[in-house]
DNA sequence: AACTCTTTAGTCGCG
DNA sequence: CTAAAGAGTT
C-alpha cells in the first residue's frame, strides 16, 4: 500500500519521507520539496502513525497551503476539511478566535494589514503630538514589527539611547491603543498566540498532545518568534519535520532568521540534515552556474545541486549600452523564441527591483507582445476595496475607529477635519469609540447624523441577507459605486467593487459560511491575486523575490549591475551581500532550459542618469558556461534568430566592470555631441573620463554624472 | 470642503 | 522620473 506512495522517490527523498521522529530536510531548488512534504503527510496518515487531525502543517503562503491540500486529497481518500494545514498567520488566527477570551481579545477582533497599521500609527503619533519629522511613522512601524517578530514587547525592548527609548514608548502606546480598539496586526497574531500558549499550560498541553507531527515548509523563512511558536506546540514526544533551503533565504528584511536551521538541529539533537540535491528542473550548465555563485557564500549548511539531464544550453550574456537597448534585446529574443514555438508564458523577465519593469514593459508594448506584470497592489489592498471593507467592518462592529475614519467622509458627506476633531475629542473624553461619540453628539450635525443613520440602516437592512447579497447591498448604498462612476478613470474601480461580490460568493461556497466576520478575516489574511494585465499566453515580468518557487523554460535575468544587483542598500547591511547572492542563486535556478543574463552600462534611475558596472555576480559565473552576445558595432540591431552571426567574445582588453566606455571608442554627449574617449583618471566615484570633441576640444567629466552614450 | 499644487521618497513583500 | 501624500488655495 504505502509502496504506492513511495514509488518513484529517489533515495534521499525516500529517507526524508519516512524519517523517524524529527528531521531537517535541506531541499535544494527543484529537488521535489513539495512532493516530499505532501508524501510524508500521506505516508504518516496511511501507515496510521497519525490521524489527519493529529498533525499540523505550516506554510508561508496561502497558495502553498492550498496546493498541499490539493495534492494530499489526490493521494489519499480523506476529507482535508478541518485539518490544521495553513499559514502561520491563518493558524494563529484560528487559535486566537477559538480562545479569544484566554488571549484577552474580543471575539470579533479585526486584523490590520500593513496599510491599516501605518494609518493607526500615524493617528497615534498625531494624538500624542509627536513630530513626525523626527519620528518617522514608517520607521516606527518597522521597529514595532521587528521587535514583535523577535518576540519582544515594548517593555522588553533593549533601548540604550533616548531615541530608541522613545520608539519603545510609542510601541507601548500603539499596543495599548490596539488593545482598546480590539485590532491586531500581523505580527501580533503570532506574538499573541505565542503568549497564549506560553502562559496557559492546560491549553498548551492540549495542543501538544494533539499534534504528534508538525511539518514546516520554507523553514529558512521562519522568524525567531515563529520558531518559538513551533517549539511550544511540539510536545515532549512530538516530531518536527522542517523542510527548507538556507541558500534560498531571501527574506531577512522581514524577520526571517536562517539561524533557525542550525538552531533546530541543536535543539532536537539532529546530527545532520537530509539533503535533497538532485534537481529535476534544470540542465547542468544552469546548475553549475548556480553552484559556483552560491559557493562564494561563507555561512552555508552546504550542498551542491546536480542533475542527470545533461549539459543543455550555454548561458547567454548580453551587455547593453542603455536600458532601452537591454529591453529591445530581450524583446528580440522573445520574438525569436516565439517563432521557434515557445509559448510566451514559458518566458520570464526578472529584475531586482520593480521599477526596472518600465523599460521592459515599454519595449514589449511597442512590439505588441502580451505580458503580465506581477507585483503592485493586490485585490484586497486596492483603495476602493478597502473603502468597501471599511463599510462592512462598521456594519459588523461600529466601534471600529479605523473603519470609521476611513469612510466617515468618503464619499464626501460634509464632514471635515474640524468636525472630526470635535468627535475624537468627545470620544477621548468619554472614553468611547468615535461611533459612540457620533451617536451621542452628532445628532446636531447633519453630516454625522446622516452617516450614523446610513450605517444603522445598512445593518438593519442586510441582517438576514446571505453574505454576497449583503455585501452587494452595502456597497450599493454606501455611495461608493456612484462616486466612482462620476470620477474619470473610475470604471476599473467600479468593476473591482462588483468583483467583491463575486469574491464573497466564492468564499462562502468554499468556506461554507455566510458570516461577514469570517469574510473580513479572510480578506485580511489573503490579499488576493496580484494585479496582472490581461492576456492568455503572456510573457511573465516579476522581481526575483516574486519568482521564488516558480520555474520557466527561459529566464531573462536583467539589470545585473553593481548597485542594482547586488543592491547598494544591501551592502551596508550585515550579511547583506550574502543575501543578495542567495537572491542571485534563486534567480538562476528559475530557468529550466535557457538563461539570459544582461546588464546595461547606463540607465535612468529615479530620473537620474546612472553608470553601472557589471555585477560581481556576473563574474562569479564560470566563463566556460557563458557565451557573450554583442550588439552590432552601431546601435543594437535585431539579429534574426538562427541566422545570427557567430557571437564575438567580449573584448578582454578591459574588464567589463570598471570602464563603461572603451578608450578610443566614440561616445555622444548631450551638449558637445560626438567625441572620442581619450582616457580615465581617478578611482571609484571620483573616476573622470576624458573625451575629445571635434568642436569643443578635450573635456573631463566625472564618470558617474557624465551623460555619455556609446555610439 | 473640494480642488490643485507642491513636496517627497523611491529594494525586496508573505500574511 | 513618477506616484502618492500632505499642504495650500479657492
Amino acid at each position: 500500500m504505502s509502496s504506492d506512495l513511495l514509488n518513484g522517490l529517489n533515495p534521499a527523498q525516500h529517507a526524508a519521507v519516512t524519517a523517524q521522529g524529527s528531521a531537517l530536510v535541506l531541499a535544494g531548488a527543484g529537488s521535489g520539496k513539495t512532493r516530499v512534504l505532501t508524501t510524508r503527510i500521506a505516508w504518516l496518515i496511511q501507515t496510521a502513525q497519525v490521524s489527519p487531525m493529529g498533525l499540523l502543517a505550516v506554510t508561508f503562503t496561502n497558495k502553498a497551503a492550498k496546493e498541499m491540500l490539493t495534492r494530499l486529497s489526490a493521494m489519499l481518500p480523506i476529507n482535508t476539511r478541518g485539518m490544521w494545514v495553513g499559514t502561520f498567520h491563518g493558524l494563529c488566527n484560528r487559535l486566537l478566535r477559538t480562545h479569544h477570551r484566554e488571549a484577552g481579545l474580543p471575539q470579533l477582533f479585526q486584523i490590520l494589514d500593513q496599510q491599516d497599521q501605518l494609518s493607526v500609527i500615524k493617528r497615534l503619533l498625531k494624538t500624542l503630538n509627536v513630530d513626525t519629522d523626527k519620528y518617522d511613522p514608517r520607521k516606527l512601524q518597522a521597529f514595532i514589527n521587528m521587535n514583535k517578530e523577535a518576540g519582544l514587547r515594548a517593555d522588553k525592548v533593549e533601548a540604550w539611547d533616548p531615541y530608541t527609548r522613545r520608539l519603545a514608548e510609542y510601541f507601548g502606546e500603539y499596543d495599548a491603543q490596539c488593545q482598546r480598539e480590539g485590532v491586531v496586526d500581523f505580527a501580533e497574531l503570532l506574538l499573541r498566540s505565542h503568549e497564549l500558549l506560553a502562559r496557559n499550560a492546560l491549553l498548551r498541553e492540549h495542543y501538544q498532545e494533539r499534534f504528534r507531527h508538525i511539518l514546516v515548509d520554507e523553514f529558512q523563512d521562519t522568524s525567531r518568534l515563529q520558531y518559538a511558536w513551533l517549539q511550544l506546540l511540539r510536545g515532549p514526544g512530538g516530531a518536527l519535520f522542517a523542510v527548507g533551503d538556507d541558500d534560498q533565504s531571501i527574506y531577512a528584511f522581514r524577520g526571517a532568521d536562517v539561524g533557525n536551521m542550525g538552531q533546530l538541529m541543536t535543539d532536537l539533537g539532529i546530527a545532520a540534515p537530509i539533503k535533497l540535491t538532485q534537481n529535476y528542473r534544470s540542465h547542468s550548465t544552469i546548475l553549475d552556474a548556480a553552484n559556483a555563485v552560491i559557493g562564494n557564500n561563507r555561512n552555508r549548511l552546504g550542498k551542491e545541486l546536480w542533475t542527470d539531464a545533461g549539459k543543455g544550453e550555454v548561458i547567454r550574456h548580453f551587455q547593453a549600452s542603455d536600458d532601452g537597448e537591454e529591453a529591445r534585446f530581450v524583446v528580440e529574443e522573445i520574438q525569436a523564441l516565439r517563432r521557434d514555438g515557445l509559448g510566451h508564458s514559458q518566458m520570464a523577465v526578472l529584475y531586482r527591483s520593480n521599477a526596472q519593469s518600465r523599460a521592459i514593459e515599454h519595449a514589449l508594448f511597442s512590439a505588441g507582445l502580451p505580458y503580465k506584470v506581477y507585483g503592485g497592489l493586490r485585490f484586497f489592498e486596492r483603495a476602493e476595496i478597502k473603502h468597501a471593507l471599511a463599510y462592512l467592518r462598521l456594519v459588523a462592529n461600529p466601534d471600529d475607529d479605523n473603519a470609521f475614519l476611513r469612510v466617515v467622509n468618503f464619499p464626501a458627506r460634509g464632514i471635515g477635519a474640524r468636525g472630526l476633531e470635535q468627535l475624537s475629542d468627545a470620544a477621548r473624553q468619554a472614553g468611547t469609540s468615535l461611533w459612540a461619540a457620533a451617536c451621542a453628539s452628532g445628532a446636531g450635525k447633519k453630516g454625522v447624523a446622516a452617516f450614523v443613520l446610513l450605517i444603522e440602516g445598512l445593518r438593519a437592512d442586510s441582517l438576514e441577507l446571505p453574505l454576497a447579497e449583503k455585501i452587494e447591498h452595502i456597497v450599493a448604498l454606501s455611495g461608493l459605486i456612484a462616486h466612482y462612476q462620476n470620477e474619470k478613470d473610475g470604471e476599473d474601480r467600479v468593476e473591482n467593487l462588483r468583483e467583491l461580490t463575486n469574491a464573497a460568493l466564492s468564499f462562502s461556497a468554499e468556506a461554507e459560511t455566510q458570516s461577514l466576520e469570517d469574510f473580513l478575516a479572510h480578506a485580511a489574511l489573503e490579499a488576493g491575486e496580484h494585479e496582472a494585465q490581461a492576456g492568455q499566453d503572456a510573457v511573465q515580468l516579476m522581481s526575483v523575490h516574486a519568482a521564488k518557487g516558480l520555474e520557466f523554460h527561459t529566464v531573462f535575468l536583467t539589470g545585473l549591475e553593481e548597485g542594482l544587483f547586488p543592491h547598494e542598500n544591501a551592502l551596508n547591511e550585515a550579511d547583506g551581500l550574502e543575501e543578495e547572492r542567495r537572491l542571485m542563486y534563486v534567480a538562476i535556478t528559475r530557468a529550466r532550459r535557457r538563461l539570459y543574463v544582461t546588464h546595461s552600462q547606463y540607465r535612468l534611475l529615479h530620473g537620474q542618469p546612472r553608470y553601472g558596472l557589471a555585477s560581481r555576480f556576473l563574474e562569479e559565473i564560470p566563463e566556460a558556461l557563458v557565451q557573450s552576445l554583442r550588439p552590432a558595432r552601431t546601435a543594437y540591431q535585431a539579429p534574426t534568430y538562427g541566422a545570427r552571426p557567430t557571437p564575438v567574445a567580449v573584448d578582454a582588453a578591459l574588464p567589463s566592470g570598471k570602464y563603461p566606455h572603451r578608450i578610443g571608442s566614440r561616445v555622444t554627449h548631450p551638449r558637445y555631441g560626438e567625441g572620442v574617449v581619450g582616457g580615465y583618471q581617478g578611482q571609484g566615484a571620483e573616476t573622470e573620463i576624458r573625451v575629445s570633441f571635434p568642436g569643443a576640444g578635450d573635456k573631463w567629466f566625472i564618470l558617474e554624472y557624465a551623460r555619455l552614450t556609446n555610439c
